[in-house]
DNA sequence: CAGTGTGAACGAGTTCACAGCT
DNA sequence: AGCTGTGAACTCGTTCACACTG
């Protein structure tokens, strides 16, 4: 919700959480959260915008911006305490709710997701991990055993998995991918190199390594060229 | 720079390529590539932009808008040859140039990327892979032997490295980051879950795999929050 | 005609300057 | 005095309608 007509200038509606957060302001947040988490390992208890913008690597008006989306948490002249927004940050993105993810693919990919520390520090639980080999089946990841992937449903729902990772070669992602949505997990993100086709509310985000080198290797090239007139590299 | 004035319309400089693509159709013209793989794949020569846009899943007027950056590659009335326009992105894109990308950490991800189909693919030869833990290096990852971190500076002059990959723990990461910078290397995709300092000149790119969770979990609670705000229509 | 290529309108995201608290 | 919070200007990205071409 865009608020077109303001409540009266100064009359803040205290203990309102924004609502329609910009998705770019989003991913910022999160960013800034990683922040907060450092600084709070360091015992640093208050931060400006100056200096968490910078952390952050944004610029300071960019970081106040986004929190002003989710309310008034700073003091003015003093700055943010850093243990109080850390928790408001949270809260907005709904990380204080109880995730319990899924993954498949116990390959490579699958088993360093399962061990990321990063997801279980954020809130996630690590609740299952599927393969489809016969010969991975039953072994161990972590502190968790590879669940076979005919069994998928069954075990979604004994563990109550709201949230799927596919870390699973392209060509049986959509089927996957379809399985999922069939057993009612609507938050999907996705390794698989294949554009893969959701009901709309299904909310399915992707990571891809190969564009990632591919948007790096345009940025170098043109950086690599001497030439700046107004023809060049033709076919 | 940016073209305010356009010459004369009609007159369009032939074997001109685009200057500044956006960063945004950049992105897009990646995942255009890989549709444009599966097509091929299938045996497909000719898609119009309807059929394309599809397969990417965006819409078809975004993707001429995208394609019009690089110049007029289809053909009025007809559509697009699928290895002419193939072609011509990846040109644009500097993917025909010679790409030779380091590994750095050989864990789990570092392995998974080591394997990853995709990288090759797309014209990026995996040249070296680097591990501080002795008891791997030495050890075998794919056709790759691993590389002890201490002769990292020799083994990227020695294979001629133009890009690195991070797959390391943050604790490192900048550590190693200062010395692939120090060593000449402007091009780095980080997989490590903190915020690096680079120079400006330094194409830094993150993927950062608790953000993506962290983003699904603000619209996963959206969704299942029963409220209603005027207006709802998340994304 | 069918389908591309693009100028122009529109809307989202970012920057900035400064008002308003503490 | 100092730093936050935000309207307003601005920039960038997306959508759209249609002129143009094979």
């Amino acid at each position: 919700m865009t608020v077109t007509t303001p409540e009266m200038p100064g009359l803040h509606p205290v203990g309102d959480t924004a609502r329609h957060i910009p998705p770019a302001s989003v991913a910022r947040l999160t960013i800034y959260l990683r922040a907060l988490n450092s600084l709070l390992a360091e015992g640093i208890e208050r931060v400006s915008s100056e200096e968490l913008a910078d952390a952050a690597g944004v610029n300071s008006p960019m970081l106040r911006k986004d929190l002003s989306y989710l309310g008034s948490y700073g003091t003015r002249g003093v700055g943010y305490d850093v243990q109080y927004l850390n928790r408001q940050i949270s809260i907005a993105l709904g990380l204080t709710l109880d995730w319990r993810v899924a993954i498949l693919g116990a390959g490579n990919l699958g088993r360093a997701l399962a061990g990321y520390s990063g997801f279980v520090s954020r809130g996630f639980e690590i609740v299952a991990i599927f393969d489809a080999d016969q010969l991975v089946v039953g072994s161990e990841v972590g502190y968790l055993r590879v669940s076979a992937v005919d069994d998928l449903e069954t075990v979604l729902e004994r563990t109550r998995t709201n949230m799927a990772v596919l870390a699973v070669p392209a060509s049986v992602a959509q089927e996957l991918c379809d399985r999922l949505v069939a057993a009612g997990i609507s938050s999907i993100l996705s390794f698989a190199p294949v554009v893969l086709q959701v009901p709309p509310h299904v909310q399915l985000r992707k990571v891809d390594m190969s564009t990632e080198l591919q948007i790096l290797a345009y940025h170098a090239q043109r950086a690599q060229e001497p030439d700046l007139g107004p023809i060049s590299r033709a076919q």
